[in-house]
DNA sequence: AAGCCGCGCAACCGCCTGACT
DNA sequence: AAGTCAGGCGGTTGCGCGGCT
Protein backbone atom coordinates (compact mmCIF):
# COMPACT_ATOMS: atom_id res chain seq x y z
CA UNK A 1 0.00 0.00 0.00
CA UNK A 2 1.14 3.48 -0.33
CA UNK A 3 -0.47 5.21 2.45
CA UNK A 4 2.81 6.14 4.00
CA UNK A 5 4.18 9.79 2.40
CA UNK A 6 4.13 9.18 -1.08
CA UNK A 7 8.02 9.04 -1.82
CA UNK A 8 7.82 9.32 -5.04
CA UNK A 9 6.78 13.38 -4.48
CA UNK A 10 10.06 13.21 -2.14
CA UNK A 11 12.34 11.97 -4.88
CA UNK A 12 13.43 14.35 -7.03
CA UNK A 13 14.74 11.40 -9.70
CA UNK A 14 10.80 10.83 -10.38
CA UNK A 15 9.54 12.96 -12.92
CA UNK A 16 6.26 14.79 -12.45
CA UNK A 17 3.52 16.14 -14.76
CA UNK A 18 2.96 16.00 -18.51
CA UNK A 19 4.98 13.59 -20.51
CA UNK A 20 7.41 14.48 -23.04
CA UNK A 21 7.00 12.55 -26.75
CA UNK A 22 10.80 10.82 -25.48
CA UNK A 23 9.10 9.57 -22.72
CA UNK A 24 6.16 7.95 -24.58
CA UNK A 25 8.49 6.42 -27.52
CA UNK A 26 10.46 4.75 -24.12
CA UNK A 27 7.17 3.57 -23.06
CA UNK A 28 5.82 2.68 -26.24
CA UNK A 29 9.04 0.81 -27.83
CA UNK A 30 9.80 -0.98 -24.33
CA UNK A 31 6.03 -2.66 -24.41
CA UNK A 32 6.44 -3.04 -28.11
CA UNK A 33 9.54 -5.22 -27.13
CA UNK A 34 8.86 -6.76 -23.35
CA UNK A 35 4.78 -6.78 -23.13
CA UNK A 36 3.63 -5.24 -19.95
CA UNK A 37 4.67 -6.34 -16.52
CA UNK A 38 5.19 -4.90 -13.30
CA UNK A 39 5.24 -1.51 -13.52
CA UNK A 40 7.53 -0.14 -11.00
CA UNK A 41 10.17 -2.58 -12.89
CA UNK A 42 9.18 -1.79 -16.02
CA UNK A 43 10.05 1.73 -15.65
CA UNK A 44 13.04 1.16 -14.29
CA UNK A 45 13.61 -1.09 -16.84
CA UNK A 46 13.11 1.58 -19.36
CA UNK A 47 14.33 4.44 -17.76
CA UNK A 48 11.74 6.42 -17.50
CA UNK A 49 12.08 8.48 -14.47
CA UNK A 50 8.52 7.84 -13.86
CA UNK A 51 6.59 5.94 -11.05
CA UNK A 52 5.02 2.89 -11.82
CA UNK A 53 1.70 4.39 -11.69
CA UNK A 54 2.12 7.25 -14.14
CA UNK A 55 3.69 4.57 -16.45
CA UNK A 56 0.49 2.59 -16.05
CA UNK A 57 -1.84 5.30 -16.45
CA UNK A 58 0.00 6.69 -19.62
CA UNK A 59 0.01 3.56 -21.36
CA UNK A 60 -3.73 3.05 -20.62
CA UNK A 61 -5.09 6.42 -20.66
CA UNK A 62 -3.05 7.63 -24.17
CA UNK A 63 -0.51 5.47 -25.32
CA UNK A 64 -2.67 2.16 -25.61
CA UNK A 65 -3.11 1.48 -29.53
CA UNK A 66 -6.53 0.57 -28.85
CA UNK A 67 -7.76 3.43 -27.06
CA UNK A 68 -10.51 5.99 -28.49
CA UNK A 69 -10.03 9.73 -27.68
CA UNK A 70 -12.70 12.85 -28.47
CA UNK A 71 -16.06 12.32 -30.25
CA UNK A 72 -18.19 10.15 -28.49
CA UNK A 73 -21.17 9.70 -29.74
CA UNK A 74 -24.41 10.02 -28.76
CA UNK A 75 -24.50 6.24 -28.64
CA UNK A 76 -21.76 5.81 -26.19
CA UNK A 77 -23.91 9.19 -24.24
CA UNK A 78 -26.29 7.11 -23.80
CA UNK A 79 -24.75 4.20 -22.88
CA UNK A 80 -22.85 6.03 -20.51
CA UNK A 81 -26.05 7.30 -19.23
CA UNK A 82 -27.63 4.42 -18.79
CA UNK A 83 -24.46 2.38 -17.17
CA UNK A 84 -23.99 5.10 -14.81
CA UNK A 85 -27.08 5.28 -13.53
CA UNK A 86 -26.97 1.21 -12.89
CA UNK A 87 -23.20 1.29 -11.17
CA UNK A 88 -22.85 4.77 -10.20
CA UNK A 89 -19.06 6.28 -10.28
CA UNK A 90 -18.39 3.01 -11.68
CA UNK A 91 -15.84 4.51 -14.21
CA UNK A 92 -13.92 1.23 -15.28
CA UNK A 93 -16.65 -0.57 -14.77
CA UNK A 94 -18.78 1.63 -17.29
CA UNK A 95 -15.86 1.74 -19.86
CA UNK A 96 -15.25 -1.85 -20.01
CA UNK A 97 -18.94 -1.36 -22.09
CA UNK A 98 -17.24 1.07 -24.47
CA UNK A 99 -14.37 -0.79 -26.63
CA UNK A 100 -11.59 1.57 -26.78
CA UNK A 101 -12.80 4.32 -23.97
CA UNK A 102 -10.60 4.74 -20.73
CA UNK A 103 -12.34 5.07 -17.36
CA UNK A 104 -10.74 8.49 -17.40
CA UNK A 105 -12.27 9.54 -20.22
CA UNK A 106 -15.55 8.78 -19.47
CA UNK A 107 -15.26 10.39 -15.53
CA UNK A 108 -14.24 13.53 -17.28
CA UNK A 109 -16.92 13.66 -20.06
CA UNK A 110 -19.55 13.36 -17.03
CA UNK A 111 -18.22 15.22 -14.99
CA UNK A 112 -17.71 18.38 -17.48
CA UNK A 113 -20.79 17.58 -19.99
CA UNK A 114 -23.47 15.59 -18.42
CA UNK A 115 -23.37 16.63 -14.73
CA UNK A 116 -23.42 20.16 -15.79
CA UNK A 117 -26.41 19.63 -17.47
CA UNK A 118 -27.86 17.84 -14.23
CA UNK A 119 -27.27 20.12 -12.44
CA UNK A 120 -28.52 23.08 -14.44
CA UNK A 121 -32.00 20.73 -14.83
CA UNK A 122 -31.89 20.57 -11.28
CA UNK A 123 -31.97 24.24 -10.63
CA UNK A 124 -34.00 24.95 -13.66
CA UNK A 125 -36.72 22.46 -11.79
CA UNK A 126 -35.70 24.04 -8.12
CA UNK A 127 -37.24 27.43 -10.12
CA UNK A 128 -40.26 25.84 -11.70
CA UNK A 129 -41.46 23.62 -9.18
CA UNK A 130 -40.17 25.31 -5.89
CA UNK A 131 -43.87 24.85 -4.23
CA UNK A 132 -44.71 21.01 -5.68
CA UNK A 133 -42.15 19.12 -3.07
CA UNK A 134 -44.49 16.08 -3.13
CA UNK A 135 -42.85 15.19 -6.66
CA UNK A 136 -39.86 14.35 -4.50
CA UNK A 137 -42.23 11.53 -2.24
CA UNK A 138 -40.95 8.80 -4.22
CA UNK A 139 -37.41 10.26 -4.80
CA UNK A 140 -34.26 9.37 -2.68
CA UNK A 141 -33.77 11.96 -0.18
CA UNK A 142 -30.73 11.83 -0.99
CA UNK A 143 -31.49 14.08 -3.51
CA UNK A 144 -29.30 16.67 -1.12
CA UNK A 145 -26.22 14.73 -1.87
CA UNK A 146 -23.40 17.25 -2.84
CA UNK A 147 -22.75 15.32 -6.47
CA UNK A 148 -25.32 14.69 -8.49
CA UNK A 149 -23.26 12.02 -9.39
CA UNK A 150 -23.59 10.27 -6.39
CA UNK A 151 -27.28 10.92 -5.91
CA UNK A 152 -27.74 8.75 -9.11
CA UNK A 153 -24.98 6.41 -8.31
CA UNK A 154 -26.68 4.63 -5.35
CA UNK A 155 -30.01 5.27 -6.70
CA UNK A 156 -31.03 1.49 -7.19
CA UNK A 157 -32.83 2.14 -10.46
CA UNK A 158 -33.99 -1.45 -10.73
CA UNK A 159 -34.08 -2.62 -14.17
CA UNK A 160 -31.66 -0.05 -16.38
CA UNK A 161 -35.01 2.34 -16.32
CA UNK A 162 -32.46 4.89 -16.41
CA UNK A 163 -33.93 7.32 -19.46
CA UNK A 164 -31.85 10.85 -20.32
CA UNK A 165 -33.14 14.02 -20.17
CA UNK A 166 -33.49 16.36 -22.68
CA UNK A 167 -33.63 19.65 -20.90
CA UNK A 168 -36.05 20.69 -24.00
CA UNK A 169 -36.72 24.29 -23.53
CA UNK A 170 -34.92 24.87 -20.57
CA UNK A 171 -31.44 23.79 -21.84
CA UNK A 172 -29.39 23.38 -24.50
CA UNK A 173 -29.05 19.67 -24.88
CA UNK A 174 -25.44 18.22 -24.85
CA UNK A 175 -25.86 15.57 -28.04
CA UNK A 176 -25.88 18.46 -31.27
CA UNK A 177 -29.06 16.59 -32.75
CA UNK A 178 -30.93 18.67 -29.95
CA UNK A 179 -33.03 15.13 -29.13
CA UNK A 180 -31.43 12.08 -28.09
CA UNK A 181 -32.04 8.99 -30.85
CA UNK A 182 -34.42 6.57 -29.60
CA UNK A 183 -32.39 3.86 -28.15
CA UNK A 184 -34.05 0.35 -28.90
CA UNK A 185 -32.13 -1.73 -26.95
CA UNK A 186 -33.72 -0.58 -23.99
CA UNK A 187 -37.16 -2.11 -24.20
CA UNK A 188 -37.89 -0.81 -20.72
CA UNK A 189 -37.21 2.76 -21.99
CA UNK A 190 -40.63 2.19 -23.99
CA UNK A 191 -41.65 1.86 -20.73
CA UNK A 192 -41.52 5.17 -19.43
CA UNK A 193 -41.24 7.04 -22.45
CA UNK A 194 -41.86 10.65 -23.05
CA UNK A 195 -45.82 11.02 -23.13
CA UNK A 196 -45.33 14.07 -25.78
CA UNK A 197 -44.89 13.94 -28.71
CA UNK A 198 -41.37 14.95 -30.09
CA UNK A 199 -39.52 12.43 -28.55
CA UNK A 200 -38.52 15.02 -25.53
CA UNK A 201 -38.12 14.34 -22.08
CA UNK A 202 -39.83 17.12 -20.32
CA UNK A 203 -38.69 17.62 -16.69
CA UNK A 204 -41.75 15.87 -15.47
CA UNK A 205 -41.11 12.67 -17.13
CA UNK A 206 -38.06 12.46 -15.58
CA UNK A 207 -39.16 13.10 -12.14
CA UNK A 208 -42.05 11.26 -12.56
CA UNK A 209 -39.85 8.07 -12.96
C1' DA B 1 -5.17 44.10 -28.60
C1' DA B 2 -5.12 42.63 -24.10
C1' DG B 3 -6.91 40.67 -20.12
C1' DC B 4 -10.27 37.65 -18.02
C1' DC B 5 -12.85 33.60 -17.51
C1' DG B 6 -14.64 29.07 -18.10
C1' DC B 7 -14.02 24.60 -20.06
C1' DG B 8 -11.85 20.29 -21.14
C1' DC B 9 -8.42 17.11 -20.37
C1' DA B 10 -4.16 14.93 -18.69
C1' DA B 11 -2.09 13.65 -14.71
C1' DC B 12 -1.62 13.18 -9.79
C1' DC B 13 -3.22 11.74 -5.15
C1' DG B 14 -5.02 8.89 -1.69
C1' DC B 15 -7.43 4.89 -0.61
C1' DC B 16 -8.81 0.11 -1.25
C1' DT B 17 -8.13 -4.64 -2.47
C1' DG B 18 -6.05 -8.89 -3.61
C1' DA B 19 -1.87 -11.57 -4.02
C1' DC B 20 2.11 -12.99 -1.98
C1' DT B 21 5.42 -13.99 1.72
C1' DA C 1 -2.30 -13.94 10.98
C1' DA C 2 0.10 -10.04 9.80
C1' DG C 3 2.83 -7.25 6.86
C1' DT C 4 4.19 -5.73 2.27
C1' DC C 5 3.64 -4.78 -2.44
C1' DA C 6 1.50 -3.70 -6.81
C1' DG C 7 -2.49 -2.75 -9.31
C1' DG C 8 -6.81 -0.58 -9.69
C1' DC C 9 -10.11 2.90 -8.83
C1' DG C 10 -12.47 7.33 -7.96
C1' DG C 11 -11.72 12.07 -6.75
C1' DT C 12 -9.23 16.16 -7.46
C1' DT C 13 -6.10 19.48 -9.41
C1' DG C 14 -3.45 22.24 -12.64
C1' DC C 15 -2.79 23.97 -17.02
C1' DG C 16 -3.54 25.13 -21.84
C1' DC C 17 -6.75 26.98 -24.90
C1' DG C 18 -10.53 29.33 -26.91
C1' DG C 19 -14.20 32.55 -26.38
C1' DC C 20 -15.79 36.75 -24.48
C1' DT C 21 -15.58 41.50 -22.83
Amino acid sequence: MDKRPCNSSQDPEVRKGPWTMEEDLILINYIANHGEGVWNSLAKAAGLKRTGKSCRLRWLNYLRPDVRRGNITPEEQLLIMELHAKWGNRWSKIAKHLPGRTDNEIKNFWRTRIQKHIKQAENFQQQSTSTSDQMNDHHHHQASTSQMSTTMAHEPIGSSTYSPPSYQGTLDPFIPTTQFPTFPTDQSASNCCPTNDNNYWSMEDIWSL
